[in-house]
DNA sequence: GCCT
DNA sequence: CAGTACG
DNA sequence: AGGCCGTTACTG
């Protein structure tokens, strides 16, 4: 539903189920877990009891469920665009293929809703990597390239593919008139096949910073492949090992680590670390002072936590 | 829904 | 601005 | 009781 903080509840009660090794025999071994209290702990040993869940049966054979369920796999389409579509009568994908309003994303989306909902295997990662270094090594020379995201933490498979970039030699700036050429090129061999966002190109006035945005559309162009969502961030090198941490993720670890520099009067974002943060409510009243984080490491060691490998961090 |  | 997205 | 990530970034 539209609960937030519930959905955040279950995701870290999930989270230490998974983490749990040892098998659970009894009522109270699943109550001790954190994040697991008696409203958690009745509906997961409901679970183990008769390996299904009443409640949820019920909810998701709600046609209003099961539905919503189906449009939030459009890519571009949240909880508010599914909603209103089904307040509109639609019900298919054809539904919103034949009269949906879509925005130029979700048009997107919806074309290829079978390929994006499909995980892409780790050796397909590797390859569409490789194509992505070879082609940057022709027309912008001097990038270090990492794949982040899933991959990175050496998981079988991915839902999309997420490259960070940034300059060898750190004294070089980021800038427009460099990387949209890797795009353009990119474009060229038929590997990008559609933009979803596009800050290379559409350089817009406001932004302060020297990231660079572009998320899209891949294929390898061996027969059969399927389209996949790619992308591409390009981050100046005093802010890469904030950008690597951040891109690597997992999200609920990322948000833990966040929560833990809030509660030491920092903040921590893709763009750096900063301590004496001075906060009233959701306002900064001072941004602070930004640390030299010159690798993941340095991030942990200011935070008193030891360090994790990016395997270690699903939470 | 759980934690502080 | 609201909505959606990223990890 | 109030928070649950980011003064995150982009679109329309």
């Amino acid at each position: 539903t539209n609960d937030k903080g519930r959905s955040i509840a279950y995701q870290k009660a999930i989270e230490a189920l998974k983490r749990c090794t040892h098998p659970i025999r009894s009522y109270e071994e699943i109550k001790a877990l954190p994040y697991v209290k008696q409203s958690l702990a009745d509906k997961i040993w409901e679970i183990i009891r008769t390996n299904g869940l009443v409640k949820l049966s019920a909810f998701q054979s709600r046609d209003d469920v099961s539905t919503l369920a189906l449009f939030a796999g459009v890519w571009g389409a949240g909880t508010e665009t599914t909603k209103q579509w089904f307040a509109q009568g639609f019900r298919t994908l054809e539904d919103l293929r034949t009269r949906a309003r879509l925005t130029r994303t979700q048009q997107i989306g919806l074309k290829y809703y079978q390929d994006f909902n499909t995980r892409i295997p780790r050796d397909e990662v590797t390859r569409i990597e490789t194509i992505v270094k070879q082609t940057a090594d022709e027309v912008a020379p001097g990038l270090m390239i990492e794949t982040c995201g899933s991959y990175r933490r050496l998981k079988p498979s991915c839902g999309d593919i997420d490259m960070l970039m940034t300059f060898k030699d750190g004294k070089r700036h980021i800038h427009e008139s460099i990387l949209a050429p890797l795009i353009e090129k990119l474009r060229d061999i038929g590997f990008l096949i559609h933009d979803l966002i596009n800050h290379s190109e559409t350089s817009s006035t406001s932004h302060v910073s020297e990231q660079l945005t572009y998320f899209g559309v891949c294929r390898l162009s061996e027969p059969g492949s399927l389209h996949r969502r790619i992308d591409l961030i390009f981050v100046p090198a005093n802010e890469w090992a904030c950008s690597l941490l951040y891109f690597t993720g997992s999200d609920m670890f990322n948000r833990s680590m966040r929560r833990l520099a809030r509660r030491l009067n920092m903040s921590l974002s893709q763009h750096g670390l900063y301590h004496g943060v001075v906060r009233k409510g959701v306002e900064k009243i001072n941004t602070g002072q930004a640390l030299n984080t010159p690798t993941e490491e340095s991030v942990f060691l200011y935070l008193n936590l030891s360090y994790r490998p990016p395997e270690d961090r699903d939470h």
